[in-house]
DNA sequence: GGGCGCTTTGTGAAATCGCACAAAGTCACC
DNA sequence: GGTGACTTTGTGCGATTTCACAAAGCGCCC
């Protein structure tokens, strides 16, 4: 079955798809080009400048342009490579650039890998070469699946660690340091966990086109990444390696934030990035920190609607422990439970008036334009606020505190409810 | 050496005291006053109305009054009564309205336990009366030395008893009711625990000071106590049972304030009351929040100068648990940190005046007076704070995040330094 | 010593606030 | 159905605050 080695120059091992490019470009002559299934370019031969437009539109834009693709599939071309194993003159179409090539699909058990095409620069190849071309496509797919396979080893390898790395399975740096270096992965100095949570389930496709476009934002790179569910974990850093962490950080901001609105060709998701961090050992702790960025955003929409960084929540972050520390309290704001018995006896709405009033900032003004009355209203309102529940409302301390404790009660009522 | 039975009326149990004066009182037919080593009235006999202006004060003031003691002790009363062994007949003080008496010391083992007076109205007793009245201090003596040692018991017990609810351990509120019931205690509904914090250890003398002078508050009941070196732990309830919880609250709070100023007959001490209680399964919880009113005292004295009841607080409660959050983060608050450096580095005090500004509701007025500089001279500073550390201090959200950060940041470096 | 940037203080106009007062609506209660 | 307490909205005015601008002081660097 096998041809002999002698007359086969491709009956080698190749270091990769280009390599076999060029050799195919060196034994046949001609401009070489290797598509994925999806005519992504995956290899392309370099040395011969002859070629035509839209192998050039290819090669700039790592795809076959859609039109071309579009033709292609027309005319019934890509049909009728699936459907052939021998080498198929597919004939130029001139609207799109295109001017003849040779093509074959790249095989390896009834499934099409890909497809290896030719460019014939002023020649027609004979029934000899032919045969080369056909076994060239013969060792384009076996060098695909091994590469495949080199990667889904690479990349299981990868998940594996982002795993430990998350779940805080190494102890110490070393470890780390240790395990990154024989994965031939470079950790860089400075870095942050991302969040991106997604309506449902995330899978590998999804997870591809994530990736894809945050290393097309040409600032934030994944470095290492995971999917638990419909949330996809990202180990983010500066693209470039010395870059101004601040500039880093605003860009990669804007990114996400675009990303999170859906301007990023994808659907809108919720996004939540950590603090940045230096230690690898700590990254369970970041990882927490870009999900309390989510969990935040989710309880508190409007109030952290521009956070993006786990700083930036600000005294929110410690909405938790404050909670919680209330819950496990005896009492009540006494001062609250009052304004709140008032409310529900004469149907009034002085709490979330007082809500309101703390959060425009004692600005009676804007308050009172948020909450469509008179600002007389608001006043009166104010004063009785004052006097059911014994309220300085000059006194700094005292407004943090039912600001706090309102923040709390909201925190602890979406949590049940 | 006994007497016999049937010639001494005194050899019985008695109940009390009181039924031993009141049978003095019976057998010898004068007025009988039995007073302590330190001349606090212990019983008095209450059948006959003839006394004098002295023995009344006493009776109404509890104790002997100072202008009497002097006298006696001038005149070698007291001295001679603690030499002999025998009654001595004290002649009439009439600057202190002290007619004579007749009198002897309560021993027990060399010791003077306090001393029998006997108002011999009209009469003068005779050798078996005196031999009477000798049998009957003997009898005080012999009741003193009962009740001292049974109100030791009990002391120790209850004193026990509040070391294990202090150390939370009965686990559940069902032992806690039998132990209480078994030592005779009614535990009352509604409860606080108060710490008062002395300058040096607390010795038993001091102890029974501090609690004779809450119980003379009229209001607030020491229900149980226990001292901790230089703090004196109470477990209080309103001296009556069904009063309101708001009024008894302000009194109690009315009178430690006066008891931490030290206008209550002793030296000022730091004093702090947790919330009120109901389950008596949970007093150490209870202890904590009375010891974290001392611990936020002493770090914030000015801003909770006014702070009784652990409710009081506010938002200074969560402080510990917002200082352990932010120590564990990595990052600090980037406006501060621009703040102090550019304090650092142009000599400025940016950052002060942005606490000041916070403190005073951010009022421009008060706090360009607090910080002794013309209001522009604030204005221009805040000015320069929004744009240094990129702070709006408009945003409600903003300022308590850094309110709470530059709270957060002064307990931990006070609980460092 | 002079320039320059930062800071403080002063001044005045504009905006805002606090508050008194009035009118009218709502609602519970007698 | 009247009464009175509570609430909302409106008007107006004096006090206060805010803000822009100007002047002057201070320290640093050339």
């Amino acid at each position: 079955m096998t041809e002999p080695t002698e007359n086969n120059p491709f009956a080698q091992s190749f270091d990769s798809l280009e390599t076999l490019a060029e050799t195919i470009n060196e034994v046949l002559g001609c401009p070489v080009t290797i598509e994925d299934a999806g005519h992504r370019l995956l290899a392309y031969s370099a040395h011969d400048p002859h070629t035509d437009s839209a192998r050039l539109a290819t090669i700039v834009g790592r795809r076959v342009p859609e039109n071309v693709i579009a033709s292609l599939r027309r005319d019934g071309v890509i049909q009728r490579l699936a459907d052939s194993l021998e080498p198929i003159r597919v004939p130029a179409i001139d609207e799109v650039g295109f001017s003849g090539r040779l093509a074959i699909a790249i095989r390896h058990k009834d499934a099409v890998l890909g497809y290896l095409w030719l460019l014939e620069s002023g020649k027609t190849l004979g029934g000899r070469e032919l045969a080369l071309f056909k076994q060239a496509a013969r060792a384009a797919a076996d060098k695909m699946v091994r590469l495949q396979s080199a990667r889904r080893k690479s990349r299981e390898g990868l998940r594996d660690f982002m795993w430990m790395l998350l779940h805080g399975q190494f102890g110490s740096e070393a470890p780390i340091r240790d395990k990154a270096e024989q994965l031939g992965l470079a950790l860089p100095a400075e870095w942050h966990v991302v969040v991106v949570q997604a309506a449902g389930a995330i899978d590998e496709r999804a997870e591809q086109r994530l990736l894809d476009r945050v290393s097309a934002s040409r600032s934030v790179r994944p470095v290492l990444h995971a999917v638990d569910r419909a949330q996809a974990i990202l180990l983010c850093a500066p693209q470039l390696a010395g870059a101004d962490r601040r500039a880093y950080a605003r860009e990669a901001q804007a990114f996400f934030a675009r990303l999170a609105r859906g301007e990023e060709d994808g659907v809108p998701a919720a996004v939540g990035s950590s603090a940045f961090g230096q230690s690898y050992a700590e990254t369970p702790a970041r990882h927490r920190e870009a999900l309390a960025v989510l969990q935040t955003k989710r309880l508190f929409p409007r109030e952290t609607e521009r956070a993006f960084y786990y700083p930036d929540l600000g005294y929110y972050r410690f909405l938790p422990a404050i909670a919680a520390q209330s819950r496990a309290e005896v009492f009540r704001n006494e001062s609250l439970v009052r304004l709140r018995a008032y409310d529900r006896e004469h149907d009034a709405n002085l709490l979330s008036t007082l809500a309101t009033f703390l959060a425009h900032d004692s600005n009676a003004k804007t308050a009172a334009e948020a909450l469509h009355v008179h600002s007389n209203t608001l006043s009166y309102r104010l004063k009785r606020i004052a006097e059911i529940g014994g309220i300085d409302l000059t006194d700094m301390d005292q407004k943090v505190s039912l600001y706090l404790a309102l923040k709390a009660e909201r925190l602890a009522t979406d949590q049940k409810g």
